[in-house]
DNA sequence: TCAAAAGTGTTAGTCGTACACCCATGA
DNA sequence: TCATGGGTGTACGACTAACACTTTTGA
């Protein structure tokens, strides 16, 4: 870590809100599984949600997007709140705040012995370890991005970011496991609601793909032709030429959602009964 | 204001978490129609919701719940989470922290002229202002009642604590009209997967009733006969004998929820298509 | 006895469910 | 040619939507 970065981050800590934090459950979907972004922490422990923090004069939202840029270099993606973690404890255990005081305590031990400068960078980062070791409320956000669009990008305390399958998580920090489920529970009661299709697939896509994508979040298995007459009575989808011709079997027709429709269609819930 | 809950008050905001607050929007049920508690500002001017801080070892529920008992008298109600609000101008404006930094400015008036402890205390509210007067991103909690059970309670900074119909809310302060809008969605989100008609109605209640209540809920008509069997088909009620002998017309038969039944298809969502 | 509100029933049409059959493709 | 996976169709039952008649009650 460098002597500016620890000035830097000490400047944001001046400019950031106390004690609250947004954490981001990306969603892709890739070779038919429901996949999050995670970054590997240098500890090689944990695993973490995408996270950060909020300048005081920042929209939540303009956080969480700003946290979405800088791991997949992605803008204008859709992106929605869906709980705020709160427990008093689940900032005490072993997090990444701690291990980010870690960091932060290694940038003392090799930078105190030079300068004036440097002293003012131990004080720094006790300022730094006395914010980050205080309770934090976390804002969960997920997003909806296309899998291929992405290039992840670790930040400065993990290892690396990666997409992990959803049914095979590892080892995560703090309450994160907690929030990744809370934000699939969500993404359930959306479906209907929300054009979780438009942003999670490309914007040509097969039906059979279209079904693998809602059997992933609802955790069943649909039947291959209902679903279908029931996605296009829903005349949310426009039907192209034929395509996908990779496979051993017949090829399959390409779609793409006509995005009014599908907008329109989604203000009273694809299947609101009432 | 006394001397005493000045500095209660200073005691509270060491304990108090920065920039955090829950915002309650307590929904009742009656006279068919759907009301949520407001409170009226001593400046005459606004209304606002309750609220309040969260205590730096409390969880977020918790600290939603002593609002809403401090303001009703109840414990052992339904409480959802629903909305982060934290714009960075939702508390710029003419809102709930400037009334109660008049107030506390006030006391300052008065006091100032007494002893040493006054002394103290004018650092008090100097540290109260500057603290009420920044950011807060506000947690929103929507909570079911039962209206008859309310004993509708003002808090300090406030002349009244009164039920106001959803239809006609008076001027409110900061981002709250924003707030009870969100909730009132989210109510009719959550209609088929929460208890709402088990916490909005009494023990006993008539099928008309119920009927108003997803009528005021939704902001649509609903046939009777077909909203009948269909809550009927949800198998979660049980029919009593015969009652409410008040009106000019035919006795309406009484029901109970059966809260097993209904928690259990509730699991589910009561329409779920999927 | 009358109006207002509640209980109950019917019907047609739509939709969900559970199926079976045929077609295209690469191995 | 065959296994795999995709396209399409049908029939039954359940549910929805629209609607009418009867019953109870206080004024």
């Amino acid at each position: 870590m460098s002597n500016s970065r620890n000035i830097e981050f000490k400047k944001d800590i001046e400019n950031y809100l106390p004690a609250i934090s947004v954490d981001l459950v990306i969603f892709g979907f890739h070779d038919n599984d429901l996949k999050i972004l995670l970054l590997e922490l240098k500890d090689k422990e944990n695993w973490a949600l995408p996270g950060g923090f909020i300048f005081k004069d920042e929209f939540l939202e303009d956080a969480a997007k700003r946290v979405l840029q800088e791991r997949t270099g992605l803008t204008g993606i859709f992106l929605e709140q869906f709980h705020v973690f709160g427990d008093p404890e689940r900032t005490r255990m072993n997090n990444r705040e701690k291990q980010l005081v870690k960091q932060l305590e290694n940038v003392e031990n090799v930078e105190s012995v030079e300068s004036v400068e440097n002293v003012e960078d131990d004080k720094l980062s006790a300022e730094i370890r006395q914010w980050l070791l205080g309770r934090f409320v976390t804002v969960g956000f997920y997003a909806l991005v296309e899998y291929t669009e992405v290039n992840p990008k670790s930040d400065f305390y993990s290892i690396q970011c990666t997409w992990c399958d959803i049914s095979s998580l590892p080892p995560l920090v703090s309450d994160h496991q907690k929030i990744i489920e809370k934000a699939l529970q969500t993404l359930r009661l959306h479906l209907n609601f929300h054009p979780i299709g438009l942003n999670l697939l490309p914007k040509e896509f097969t039906m059979p793909e279209l079904q693998r994508l809602y059997e992933t979040i609802l955790g069943i298995k649909l039947d291959r032709r209902n679903f279908q007459r029931r996605i296009i009575n829903y005349n949310i989808l426009t039907r192209l030429s034929k395509k996908r011709t990779g496979g051993a079997f017949k090829a399959p027709y390409l779609y793409q959602f006509d995005e009014a429709l599908y907008q329109k269609a989604l203000q009273n819930g694809l299947d609101s009964p009432w």
